[in-house]
RNA sequence: GGCGGCAUAGCCAAGUGGUAAGGCAGCGGUCUGCAAAACCGUUAUUCACCGGUCCGAAUCCGGUUGCCGCCUCCA
């Protein structure tokens, strides 16, 4: 397996410390608002790479804080007249409540900044002693001069930032470059007592204090947005390293932004859409799809449009697995015999799917590629299915419950196709009635008006009630087992 | 200004030396009472532009243009 590591810009051999188990670290979200769905790339990539992993035979442990300390949620408190508590544990239970919508496996380890203070306080402490920090007036620093290798993962040098560095009046910084580990509080704020005085702790230091807690001096892989790479991850780095000897991760994996109208989506640009909004529109299925048909590390130009188009590739999956089921109806029973090999090829084609998927996952989690892997597979099976000789074959309901348990197999490694297609087309249906401000009885009724027709062979009375629904978006599908419907 | 990334069909997108995956949309056909779905066929002699290396480049090197991100909180 192979994946993209920042620190040396480039593919590596992914090899994990301990044989067979991988600790991951990710850097979660500030709580002081709801999540958009920048945050849910983030999170849906990740969610992914523990899942591939896990699907790979890993036994994973996955760690994501909640920073829940932070000059943001101050304000925000101060604004409300509560407590940064109050803001924290709400927005946490909405982040929770979000992803939990998404279909993203809770993490083993959520862990608060403000439960590790003791950590971050002695790791400071051990940066005093080594000379690599210093505190002035009840904050501390960390003298970025004294760690030789900083810069390393952004690929800048301290000259260059230095020519850069804004010099802010009042500074008590000994150079502009370092940066607080620990601020004094000021009035209005929360505080924990510290060999420095009543203060907190700054940014970077939470995650050096709890990544090492939970997994280690050293841990596999450390992830988070690209906008993390400087300076909270080389910030992190430069602590950890400065501390314990050795890097804190050996690879560091970076996604890469959801932009909207080719500018970034974030809070400051006030261009965001939230999770709980989309989530009104579209099944999370198709956000995820959405997320997962783009390499985690290219910029992602988010549209409804797009969307619609992900949403009409995602169909055609759970189309599949919806005439798979149909076809198994009353037929499982063959599947037990040990019928004559009469599709060889295509049954050798089912059973090497996943090792497909899986050359093209192992590619830096390559889920683009691996798409294109599954699309193929659908085209195969359907055409297989709509081959009447097929039906006649003993060994079709074999191969055809073998390629559904593969393909949500593979569904199951990118958290896809976790719903039953019943499921997932009533959830769907729902909100694109909904999104067309029609009901389901009105086309209930329609769809019986027709039906009544049919049956008296009145076809232009028939049809003209098809194209009716047509104009509204809804396709009327005729089959062995009466007339369904569904949405364009 | 410094650092990094990207530029592939109508749209989206994979592809880091061996002759262009996949999705969406479109067109023709099969199936169907008609449709839809599904399937078959079709849609880039070509990968922003200009040079270079090589038997061979979308892929490597140099240059040009355009877009984006980071350098301040940010997934």
């Amino acid at each position: 397996m192979k994946l993209y590591n920042t620190l040396n810009r480039q593919k590596e051999c992914f090899q994990p410390i301990t044989e067979g188990k991988v600790g991951i670290y990710v850097c979660g979200i500030t709580a002081y608002d709801n999540c958009h769905i920048g945050h849910a790339r983030s999170a849906l990539v990740f969610d992914m790479v523990t899942r591939y992993l896990r699907w790979c035979g890993f036994e994973v442990r996955f760690v994501k804080n909640f920073t829940d300390v932070d000059d943001k949620i101050i304000n925000k408190a101060n604004r409300e007249g509560t407590t940064i508590f109050a803001i924290s544990q709400r927005y946490i239970a909405e982040h929770n409540h979000d992803m939990n919508s998404l279909g993203v496996l809770p993490p083993n380890e959520t862990p608060l900044a403000t439960e590790h203070i003791d950590g971050m306080i002695a790791l400071i402490e051990s940066l005093i002693a080594k000379g690599i920090a210093y505190a002035v007036d009840g904050d501390v620093y960390f003298s970025v001069e004294k760690f030789p290798g900083y810069g390393k993962l952004s690929g800048r040098n301290p000259e260059e930032l230095l020519a850069g560095a804004r010099v802010e009046v009042g500074e008590k910084k000994h150079n502009p470059l370092d940066f607080a580990l620990w601020k004094a509080s000021k009035e209005n704020e929360p505080w924990w007592e510290s060999p420095w005085g009543r203060g907190r702790p700054g940014w970077h230091i939470e995650c050096s204090a709890m990544g090492k807690c939970l997994l280690g001096e050293c841990f596999d892989i450390h992830g988070g947005g690209a906008d993390l790479i400087f300076p909270h991850h080389e910030n992190e780095i430069a602590q950890s390293e400065a501390a314990y000897g050795k890097m804190p991760a050996r690879y560091w994996m970076h996604n890469g932004f959801v932009k909207i109208s080719g500018e970034k989506m974030s809070k400051s640009l006030d261009n965001f859409i939230t999770i709980k909004d989309l989530l009104k529109v579209y099944h999370p299925d198709v956000l995820r799809f959405f997320m997962l048909q783009f390499h985690y590390r290219s910029p992602i130009d988010f549209s409804l449009e797009a969307l619609a188009e992900a949403r009409s590739a995602l169909n055609r999956c759970y189309r599949l697995l919806e005439a798979i089921d149909s076809f198994l109806v009353g037929r499982t029973s063959l599947a037990t015999d040990t019928p004559p090999l009469q599709n060889e090829e295509l049954r050798s084609v089912v059973a090497s799917f996943p090792e497909k998927f899986r050359e093209a996952m192992d590619d830096d989690f390559n889920s683009a590629k691996a798409f294109g892997v599954i699309f193929d597979f659908v085209r195969l099976v359907n055409s297989a299915i709509a081959n009447k000789n097929f039906g006649k074959s003993t060994d079709a309901a074999a191969i055809l419950s073998a390629a559904r348990k593969n393909l949500t197999s593979v569904g199951e490694a990118l958290g896809l196709f976790t719903y039953s297609p019943a499921e997932y087309f009533q959830e769907d249906t729902a909100r694109e009635i909904a999104k067309l401000g029609v009901s389901q009885e009105e086309i209930g009724h329609l769809v019986n008006q027709r039906q009544k027709a049919r049956e008296e062979k009145n076809w232009a009375r028939a049809d003209e009630i098809r194209e009716t629904l047509a104009g509204m978006k809804i396709q009327i599908k005729d089959t062995a087992r009466g007339t369904a419907w569904f949405v364009e």
